[in-house]
DNA sequence: ATGTCATCTTTAAGATGA
């Protein structure tokens, strides 16, 4: 099974590349961030004409996610238990979609960017990512052999060598030890990154800012990863960052990451 | 040296978020 996670940063302006990035990965399930628009404009043939089945949870312009699976997709979830929310009054966002695909349950996750440190959303950031690590706390503990994949956009950078110049982010998100302990925490609640051993670092990115050339001055972030439950980390026999779609006129700021399981 | 993109709105160029 091959499984992939991509934030998209829009899916109908992206729905080209999408589909011409679906027929040469071969991938069975992949799970979409950023689709920024809601179900009803969400371009649902992009994913059924290439024989997937697919769920869409986006409530506005903002955020939305997707997962799309051709081994099956059951039991679609919209939010995890304890999700926060955000604003004034609070209010549910749409930044996780999840279905059992292939006896898998599968996440979509967009995770707060949380800004800047002082900002609100850092603090919404921190309780997201706990709630996160709560959910799947809470299913290994009903069984120790679940097969669980939290894949998506973090907007967290766990390590110094998944940005490329520390000292550019001084005193900014996606780098500090509260986001960094919080990434921990999920990782010693037993979700592994699954990629990073098949594509060490330094210099392996998954974002790459549009602003300043960042792509070809290879100024990018490791960011989206796959953090997968014991049972289903045992059956990974490979990974990789798709570099080669964040080229060319149109493309999304994110690449795409892919996980090879037995 | 600088350098973006997508979306929404007072439907133009500005504001916002990333």
């Amino acid at each position: 099974m091959r499984i992939a996670t991509w934030n998209v940063n829009s899916m109908r302006a992206r729905a080209d590349r999408v589909s011409a990035w679906l027929e040469r990965s071969d991938v069975d399930v992949v799970a979409v961030q950023e689709t920024k628009c809601r179900d009803d404009q969400f371009p649902a043939s992009v994913f059924t004409d290439l024989g997937y089945e697919v769920a869409h949870h986006g409530l506005g312009q903002w955020n939305g996610v997707a997962l799309a699976s051709r081994v099956g997709l059951e039991e679609v979830r919209t939010s995890f238990d304890g999700q926060p929310g955000y604003g004034e009054p609070e209010e549910a966002e749409a930044r996780a979609v999840s279905a059992v695909c292939g006896g898998v349950r599968v996440w979509s996750l967009y995770v707060p960017n949380g800004r800047e440190v002082d900002h609100p959303h850092y603090a919404y950031k921190l309780r997201w990512l706990e709630a996160l690590r709560a959910e799947g706390a809470a299913r290994l503990a009903e069984d120790p052999r679940a097969q669980i994949a939290f894949c998506g956009d973090f907007n967290v950078a766990p390590q110094d060598d998944d940005v490329w110049d520390m000292a550019a982010f001084e005193g900014k998100t996606h780098v500090t030890e509260a986001e960094r302990q919080a990434f921990q925490e999920l990782n010693k609640a037993g979700f592994a990154d699954v990629v990073r051993p098949h594509a060490p670092g330094p210099g392996v990115y998954t974002f790459w800012d549009y602003q300043g050339l960042s792509f070809p001055k290879k100024k990018g972030m490791r960011i989206d990863f796959l953090l997968c439950s014991p049972a289903l980390a045992d059956r990974v026999t490979g990974a990789r960052v798709d570099r080669e779609e964040r080229k060319g006129k149109g493309a999304s700021d994110h690449a795409p990451v892919i996980a090879e399981l037995d």
